[in-house]
DNA sequence: GGCACGCTAAACGTCTGACACTTGTCGAGC
DNA sequence: GCTCGACAAGTGTCAGACGTTTAGCGTGCC
């Protein structure tokens, strides 16, 4: 730490490029590369894109450039790194895919630093899940397990916590119609269990909750429960609702338990639908051939 | 849904750029367009690279390419998206580095959709974690909570479930030599909580515990702590790690959520440190100036 | 006959230079 | 004083060329 006794030879060092004995890629201070020389299958040179969106990286991570500064414009970092504009811009496109700049155009256009935010860190951990989910990495069952851990816990915080509004906020979302067809149901709507999540206070409560429940929603098909499963479903949330708003800890994360446990049959009814599908879908696939040239 | 009576002029429309009539590209299933004119502040057109990630992503996601599957060439990419080469690479390392590909030079090189990999979940949410800490939204403290709920139950799951190579592991961990200087204290040391964590059976608690450890072991400096301290640490996981090897779910359990209480201090204590030093050096910066040119 | 060497080709990696598009700013004109 | 248009700075996109990496194959020597 501290220690930059560098002067600051930042930008420049790492790239060289086309001139010169290439520096020797600098150590690249472990952490991924700890095997001395076990991996045969070793990466010769990292591509300068690659390294230029790593230098801005780190940067921005160690806090040289806060949230909202602005880069220097393309054609100053490709100087800066000796790297022609197109390089620099597949830099920035990778920082950018990781919600780390955000790049404007026009006059004051530019590359800014990101100000971090939970949303697309919800949104980011959701799609990975679902790609993981139905690897044997990753069962349904562990989503399950994870949110049986997770939600009982956060409706007593909840119930210790919420404030009013808050529990206004749970009380809306319990009491939400559950529209038919209605496809954008609106904020307040935004699920029963997403807002229990966020009632903890606790972020980490949202961030490890939220994606999930996402996961999960994705693998239940609309049509594979019944309307009256729906109904018993939607009284569950406003009976732990209620438990909420009465600060009653224990009755919430119980209710909030058994309520899970309900839902798992649904699930797994819907995984066994699921994979009896896919299934189908791959004998049908291995039919046929290729298709993408 | 079908509210977009757009037809579909999607790829085609903003990109058509410089010639003549493009091949209609693919209908692209909707997905991000809906609300139809309520935001006032609409981006106007989404820039090209970023149509084609869109696109590539919403393929590979939907598992029209699977794992391992060469996408088409560059170049055939650019062809059949009827934009240029450099326009497809932008969105191409887009995808990279959100890990949905990976990209091979020479012969038989391209990019393939990359294999599904819970290491890189991990990374992803550790650095996404450590950018959010420090924020407003999320304290030490909601890390330190999110850990009070995780391993103690991952503790209790690992005492029910693991098999003997399994706690083998465990007790490894448990006792790795705390090493004063080598920084790659190498696998089996990856760190007893980690161990634990795996130790579930379940990648939801490592995927969800792991980027927290990650997080507040950054938070900690080495010589915030005493010796005694780290003694004292080590003694504890020794203590779980038997009551894990011995099936004792309950004590291990209860063992872990003390050992961690205990840990509590030891972060608010360097917590308080480091606030204290971030003033400093940011009264420090706000005395010199803009150093980027 | 077998092995080493070098050539070839397919892809990615990088560069150059140009032009189009976006958008804030500023000045001219009413 | 206000409106409108030109300008400028930056990003977005394109086209084409050449370098680099690497698997595969053919040739020639031993």
């Amino acid at each position: 730490m501290t220690p930059p006794p560098t002067p600051e030879p930042r930008l420049s060092d790492a790239v060289a490029a086309s001139e010169g004995p290439p520096p020797a890629e600098k150590a690249a201070p472990a952490k991924r590369g700890s095997a001395p020389s076990a991996r045969l299958r070793v990466q010769r040179v990292r591509p300068a894109y690659r390294q230029v969106a790593d230098e801005l990286r780190s940067q921005i991570m160690r806090g040289a450039l806060g949230p909202g500064e602005r880069l220097p414009s393309e054609a100053e970092l490709s100087r800066a790194f000796g790297v022609s504009r197109s390089t620099v811009r597949e830099a920035l496109r990778a920082l950018t895919s990781q919600h780390l700049i955000e790049t404007l155009r026009g006059v004051q256009g530019g590359s800014f630093v990101a100000a971090p935010d939970p949303t697309r860190v919800v949104e980011d951990v959701g799609s990975a899940l679902g790609v993981l989910v139905a690897t044997p990495y990753l069962q349904l069952e562990d989503l399950l397990e994870a949110r049986l851990l997770l939600e009982p816990a956060a409706a007593r915080l909840a119930a210790q916590r919420a404030d009013a509004e808050t529990v206004d906020a749970v009380r809306a979302a319990a009491n939400a119609p559950r529209d038919p067809q209605d496809p954008s149901g609106f904020v307040p709507h935004l699920d029963f269990h997403t807002t229990v999540l966020m009632a903890t206070g606790n972020l980490m409560f949202t961030m490890m909750g939220q994606p999930v429940s996402d996961v999960l929603r994705t693998q239940l098909d609309r049509d594979t429960v019944a309307r009256r499963e729906w109904d018993e479903v939607d009284e569950c949330h406003r009976v732990i609702a209620e438990h909420i708003a009465a600060g009653e800890a224990e009755a919430a994360e119980d209710t909030m338990r058994s309520h899970l446990l309900d839902l798992r049959g649904l699930y797994e009814r819907a995984a066994s639908w699921r994979t009896a599908r896919t299934e189908a879908r791959v004998r049908a696939r291995d039919g046929e051939n290729g298709d993408r040239t």
